[in-house]
Order: structure tokens, then sequence, then C-alpha cells
DNA sequence: TAAATCTTGAGTGATTTGCTGGGTTATTGT
DNA sequence: ACAATAACCCAGCAAATCACTCAAGATTTA
């Protein structure tokens, strides 16, 4: 789990589809306009996804982007993990002495912490941040 | 909120602190030797863990860092802001036509988010990670 | 065919990452 | 006093990543 800008340009993208796409396919100008993201850097980003089938392409005048499912069915979580494919976590790697001892622990704990992280995104869908927005600040925690 | 490998290294840091300092201050070396970390890389991270008040620092022989306070009181939003001090989210500098307008929605929704993940990781501590590992796990959201 | 749009790829300056290497202070034990 | 230990400090540096520009296709619509 990996939280960067590039992240967050793809969630506000994801974002602006959600909010605009009853009136048809959304084009990577129109994005580039309304978020102020540069067109070849939204084209990077839409590869990605694509890849991940979270949006689906349509070329030609009238062409544009849709979300490949319904707002609530998409998470931000599944958003942010298109974006750093090449998870590293590479665990204990380069060290010959870390087989599950003590030395290991603390990679463990952040893996955990990791999971954690996602599986609270996971929970997180964009129909919620543009529904929900004053009731899922409230989110509490048992 | 950005959460990026230098994060994971100081979160690890801590928490070897955490796991060892019942036999004195932790020395930077011990650190680098069981977390494979190297030393001057260390000392980047520490001097900004420092500045947040989040360890004390002893020198000389037997010297090295310990917690500033108890494992629970220190938490994981903690450790990770230390590391971004220069954080950015400059909201909708360079557009001129955002001003609270719908274009703006998107970076709304983005720094709610923002403070989303920030006040999940304020509920967990280094103690937490430590102790509750199979607790931890079953948080339930609301 | 012409225009719109996605798709792909090469390249680039700026920044960050993680590290090396050199020091200087402050503290401790002998 | 002296030497060893350790935190501190700083300059630089290769590699990676970031955010972007530019250019050229490929596909669809009108």
């Amino acid at each position: 789990m990996k939280l960067t800008s590039k992240g967050r340009y793809a969630v506000t993208a994801m974002l602006d589809i959600a909010l605009n796409q009853a009136s048809g396919p959304i084009t990577l100008s129109m994005i580039s306009e309304r978020q102020d993201i540069s067109l070849s850097y939204l084209e990077q980003i839409f590869a990605k996804l694509k890849k991940s089938d979270l949006v689906l392409s349509a070329r030609g005048p009238g062409g544009g982007y849709r979300l490949s499912r319904e707002a609530s069915q998409i998470s931000v979580s599944q958003i942010i993990t298109a974006m750093n494919e090449n998870m590293d976590s590479r665990k204990c790697k380069g060290k010959q002495n870390c087989q599950g001892g003590v030395e290991c622990l603390s990679h463990e704990l952040w893996s955990d912490l990791s999971e954690m992280i996602d599986g609270f995104l996971e929970h997180i869908s964009l129909q919620q941040l543009i529904d929900k927005r004053s009731k899922v600040k409230e989110i509490k925690f048992a």
C-alpha cells in the first residue's frame, strides 16, 4: 500500500468521471481542464486504470471514458492499487539471518499495518465519497 | 497524508526501539543491523523523529535512542507525519476559476479522504501493533 | 475522408530515495 | 587527561520516481 500524489490524481480523475458521466463519456481533455492535470499524465494514469478494469474506453468522436461499474462498486483501494502495480513489499530480501526470527517481526508488523490501511480504503467507495460526505467522516472504530 | 517507503522505514525503526528498549537505549547501529537500513539514512530519519519529539537521544557510550513516551501514546500517524514535514496539499493553486465551484469538488473530496486516512492511523499506536496483532485485524467499520 | 479520441512510446528536468564518506560534538569509563 | 562511543552534521551522488512534453499511431464517428 503506497499513497502518493499519483494515487491522488487517479482518485480525483475517477471522481470527476463519476460526477459527470451522466451526460456521456468523459474525455481526458475535459478532465485535464477541470482538474488541472496534464493530458499526457492522465494518459499514463488511465492506461493503468484500464488495465485494472476500472474504466471502459471508447475511441473516436463522442468517445471517452466511463466507469466500468457503479461508483458504489469501485473502492479507493482498487484505484490506488492500480497505480502501484509493481508492489515491492520485499519483506526480508537481502538479509540471510531473517527466517522468521525476531529480526523479521517489524517487517511483519508493517505488513499487518499495510493490510489494515488497505482494508480501510477497501470500505470506501467513490459513491460514498460523493454521497455521504458528512456521514463518512463519522466512521468509528471498534 | 503521504505513505511512502520512508514512512515505512520510520515505523519499522520505531517498532524496533519499542521492542528492544527494555535493556537500555538503542543505537542506530543496532537498528541498522537488525532492520537492514543504512546508518546514514537512519540518521536522516531520526533527525526528523527527534524534531517531532517522538524519540529522546543520549550521546556517548551507552547512549542511543528511546521512545519519548509510552508506545501506546505514539500513533502511526504521528510517525508518518513527521517524515513529510513539508506537506503540500496545495488544493487549487494554479487555477483561477476554482473558487469553491464544482471544479473544486474533487479536490475537497480528496482532502476529506486524506483526513479519514490520517484519522484512521491516528487510532493505531505502536503498542497496538505489537500487542494486539490478531485483535487489531478485526477493526470494523460502522 | 476528416476530425475526434484513445493508445503508445521516447524523452526530460525536477525531485526524492537511499546511500557513502567525511567530519564535529558530547558523554562515558579507564 | 585520554580514548572510545555514540549522537549529530553536511556535502555529495547514483538511481529511481514524478509530472510532464512531444510525437506518432490506431480506431471510431460523421
